[in-house]
RNA sequence: GGCCCCGUCGUCUAGCCUGGCCCAGGACACCGCCCUUUCACGGCGGCGACGCGGGUUCAAAUCCCGCCGGGGUCACCA
């Protein structure tokens, strides 16, 4: 079915941040093109400079390089269908411009944006369907000069004809019945002769040799006028694979309102980018009935567009969160000390210099290993191994009242654990649990205080390995300070 | 409103093309039990869906029709 060489491009507007949906498109066109030995194009779509930005171009590299989605040819990295960005490919769209007027394809239209926006609201009022009437469209030579004469600057609308057939075959929806009469003659060129996206998209793609157009369903309605706009240029459409959209939970499309987030947002909160590419290929596409773990090269490997659902897919933080335990569960207690560095660096915890520090942290976040669920959760995890001063939260506080001998029974554990030859996890079980009988306490209760009393929490690792590596001298200051919150 | 698209558990989905193996399978979330000093991990179990109505058929989530519902798009933005 693909005969072509396989050519997809992405190509986002430098005017906002990398967003999901927008990652999503990518990652889609990059297994694409992996997955058929074919390129990978970033193109930048900044025809509108008031919008576009070199902050927010550089802000979608870092997001697709995180991602780690390599392109074949951009800004940048070069490639025979040069330049990429859109802003610097004036003279070839001027060029096409200019040859479509010539041939009659487009036409001049002096119609005022106030005069057009007066019309469309007239027609939206009786029901009918805002569309251009066409009054331009065949203007007299005289007529058109008289206009010019008054200084009117005229913009270029495309000239559609309403019996063209722009019916395409999507390779997600399948037939896209179209009925070209519902269209009507686009703007393609604004006064200043600066060309409009529904222009330069069909340009490019043809321009730039792409074989398939894989974007978001939003881009439907623009189809036909790329298509129809590509073949009065001469140029043979690309095939076309409208993706569904990512929805909020309301299942509108998803945006900022929903709490959406940027790509690079979710970096920043520890998600890995292998879980969020994995995560996000199963949005909307999936492999068969139970797997749904890959890594990227797998995806490569496996991914179809056969299996784009036609359905918009419900962005859900908590199978992110819940994928990106899996892929952390999967690496050694050295990995995921490697990868949280960047963490907890920030907060304090661990500094380049201090390899005490950096081999205690390495062991208590390896203690809390199957715990973590995003590398930003890590600092709070081992916080308490570093603090000098623990709080203890109420349900703490709560466990140490409840311990049976109150005072006395802390101290004695404090001093079993001061007296403790070698101050093993095991070793320390073993004593404590003997305390506990000795006193006809249950065990629990005693684990419970010295968990509070040593980590301010309830929740947290094995408390004898937690202990053992705090050490010795610091566990025995620690329960001897919890003393205080009995006399009050 | 016109045009276009979509409709299986709360969510992601398998199954639909090539009717029967589906009184619908998996995963996340939730609930319960087990493991256990807590949380988590893990194990076991539970809750939970074919939008509705017709039709075709021995048989329909799967085919046909209608309805309803949701979304997208209607710019000199991309």
């Amino acid at each position: 079915m693909i005969k072509k060489a396989v050519r997809v491009r992405f190509a986002p507007a430098p005017t906002g941040h990398l967003h999901v949906g927008g990652a999503r498109t990518a990652l889609f066109n990059y297994l694409f093109a992996r997955h058929h030995k074919g390129v990978f194009i970033l193109r930048v779509e900044d025809t509108d400079p008031a919008r576009s930005s070199e902050e927010y171009y550089s802000s979608i590299i870092d997001a697709l390089t995180w991602l780690e989605l390599e392109w074949d040819e951009g800004p940048e990295a070069g490639g025979k269908y040069g330049p990429y960005r859109q802003s610097e490919r004036r003279a070839i769209y001027d060029e096409y411009l200019h040859k479509l007027k010539q041939s009659g394809g487009a036409y001049e239209c002096f119609c005022t944006p106030e005069e057009l926006e007066e019309r469309r609201e007239r027609m939206r009022a009786t029901g009918e369907a805002p569309r251009y009437n066409g009054r331009c469209a065949d203007l007299p030579p005289a007529e058109r000069e008289r206009l010019a004469q008054q200084g009117l600057k005229p913009c270029l609308r495309f000239r559609l004809d309403p019996k063209a057939d722009l019916t395409f075959d999507d390779l997600i929806r399948g037939r896209v019945e179209i009925d070209a009469a519902d269209l009507d003659d686009f703007v393609i060129a604004r006064p200043d002769g600066s060309p409009t996206y529904n222009f330069v998209c069909a340009v490019d793609d043809a321009n730039m040799a792409i074989s398939h157009v894989i974007r978001g369903e939003d881009h439907i309605s623009n189809t036909p006028r790329q298509i129809a706009v590509s073949r009065a240029l001469g140029f043979e459409p690309a095939t076309f694979a409208h993706v569904p959209l990512l929805l909020g939970p309301d299942k509108s499309r998803l945006s900022k309102r929903h709490g959406a987030k940027a790509v690079l947002e979710y970096k920043e909160e520890g998600y890995l980018p292998e879980a969020f590419v994995n995560f996000l290929a199963l949005l909307g596409w999936s492999y068969d009935d139970e797997r749904e773990l890959f890594t990227l090269k797998e995806l490569k490997k496996v991914f179809s567009l056969e299996r784009v659902a036609k359905k918009g897919a419900v962005f859900d933080v908590d199978k992110l969160r819940w994928m990106n335990g899996v892929y952390l569960r999967k690496f050694s207690a050295e990995e995921l000390f490697e990868r949280a560095r960047p963490w907890l660096e920030p907060a304090g915890i661990v500094g380049m210099e201090d390899d005490e520090r950096v081999a205690l942290a390495r062991a208590a976040l390896a203690l809390e290993h199957d715990k973590v669920k995003t590398l930003g959760e890590a600092p709070y995890l081992v916080e308490f191994f570093f603090t000098e001063e623990i709080e203890y939260d109420d349900r703490a506080t709560k466990n140490l009242l409840k311990l049976p001998g109150g005072v006395d029974m802390l101290r004695d554990v404090a001093e079993l654990c001061a007296a403790l030859p070698d101050f093993t996890a095991e070793a320390l079980e073993k004593s404590v649990r003997a305390l506990a009988e000795e006193r006809g306490v249950s065990a629990g209760k005693v684990i419970h205080a010295m968990r509070a009393a040593l980590s301010g929490r309830t929740t947290g690792p094995s408390l004898f390995e937690m202990a053992a590596l705090m050490g010795q001298e610091r566990v025995v200051k620690r329960l001897m300070k919890a003393t205080s919150v009995y006399k009050r």
